[in-house]
DNA sequence: CATTAAAGAGTCCTAGAGACATTTAATAAA
DNA sequence: TTTATTAAATGTCTCTAGGACTCTTTAATG
């Protein structure tokens, strides 16, 4: 074999096979989101394959060289597989790669996160025992697969992130929701409450949410709260100032 | 062969061979910024491998399952074989993959962006002809390999961002410099100037910067700047509000 | 009809950025 | 020596938007 650079590109890619090569693994794992019943859930699979067989980690898995046409698209396809549905919301999080973390070899994951309403996806969870909505402090106390945990708390980290600068964990919430519903579930992500003058106050400034003119199936007493929903650019709306940390 | 779930873990190892399966390509490639007579520049290299082979493109490349520890590692050095030197601030931008980017299927990329001081280094690199520094807006109108552009593209966008609410810039400066230099390298990343005042008051909060007590070495008229360091933490630190976008 | 609870608006305070003027310390020209 | 010039560094006022707290509105409940 001549060297490389004295070949024709297209003599190198005829000749070009990966497997001569020692490559990585590679895999997009993604951390699903949702509220139900005012607290944070994320969306755990128990394994069907060695390694950690049997142990609950995160929907996810390697790229799929034909069918995925990027790493969105494959973190996606993973979700739909589990919840029967394509999560409004994803973002890429970050990428964990070492020599230690799967004991197959050297391994790289792509970590997403993603958000949806709770009640899009519950009749196709409930009827399968391998897929779980566990909430998120319990999720931090069990045994994860890999470091499925770490990925988490970074997942985290990045939506507690998000929520004080941007309205996108709105995306957690179903298409009408209340205000109080979603200051609740800021605070909930924040773990920490929040004046509700302001965050009403800069919902307003940024123009992202209308209201749909309904009112909310108010079942106690109290003042019934109006309905919105959210505009188109919602996702990338970025307050100046952060909500004090 | 036995189902997997009927094997045991370690059975399942000893039989794994990564080559059995279709994986795809991954990478590591780092935009390096730095800042030359007020300019922003970005480090380059001359492909010497198909594909692109002779165009330029970012320093990186696929990673080594035996040298590299992980992906920043793999990132660093990369880095170091190009300039001598380990750039005193790595962070991950982003993770691109896709079926097309690379004429040799499936590739994923994780991409960094580091900064570092021009004096440094400059010695390795005057003395070879396939790595260059080049102005940033210069390598944004060159032809580059693969996507790199979109890299240069997105790595800039989150410098600009960290320009907003951060010191990190601060890295891409000699060890000790004034703090209209440190001003002007902020202006050159937003492309827009920057009150001198709200700058200093913002950076003497903050208390990440130390005084030298020297003073710069004026070669023109003017009265003589303070020279300054960076103390621990300053990647880290985090201003609550943005300046005007 | 009074009570209660939640929604949501009003108001003042304050931190910190923007705008712009002023002072300081050096060099160069008169 | 004095005076202009230039860049660094500071003073100070304004303005924006979040924090804290109060008050009002609205509907369910007894």
């Amino acid at each position: 074999m001549k060297p490389m650079s004295q070949q024709t590109e297209q003599a190198y890619l005829a000749s070009y096979n990966i497997k001569d090569y020692d490559v990585c693994l590679t895999s997009v794992d993604s951390v699903l989101f949702t509220v139900i019943h005012g607290e944070l859930y994320t969306l755990l699979v128990r394994r069907a394959n060695h390694p950690f067989l049997g142990v609950w980690g995160l929907p996810g898995g390697f790229i799929d060289v034909q069918l995925d046409e990027d790493l969105s698209a494959c973190a996606n396809r993973h979700l739909a597989e589990k919840t029967g549905v394509t999560p409004p919301y994803l973002e890429q999080v970050a990428s964990v790669g070492n020599k230690t973390r799967d004991p197959r070899g050297w391994s790289t994951t792509v970590t997403y996160y993603a958000l949806m309403a709770h009640a899009h996806c519950t009749t196709d969870i409930d009827s399968v025992d391998d897929v779980q909505w566990l909430p998120l402090q319990q999720t931090l106390n069990m045994e994860l697969a890999f470091d499925h945990k770490q990925m988490i708390e970074q997942a985290l980290a990045r939506l507690q992130q998000k929520a004080l600068y941007s309205l996108v964990p709105v995306y957690a919430l179903p298409e009408t929701f209340t205000l109080s519903e979603l200051q609740q579930l800021h605070e909930v992500i924040l773990g920490k409450s929040i004046q509700s003058k302001s965050f009403r106050r800069r919902i307003e400034l940024a123009d992202v949410l209308e209201e749909t003119g309904e009112l909310s199936q108010h079942k106690g007493k109290g003042k019934p709260a109006a309905l919105y929903r959210v505009k188109e650019g919602a996702a990338d709306y970025r307050f100046m100032r952060n909500l004090e940390n």
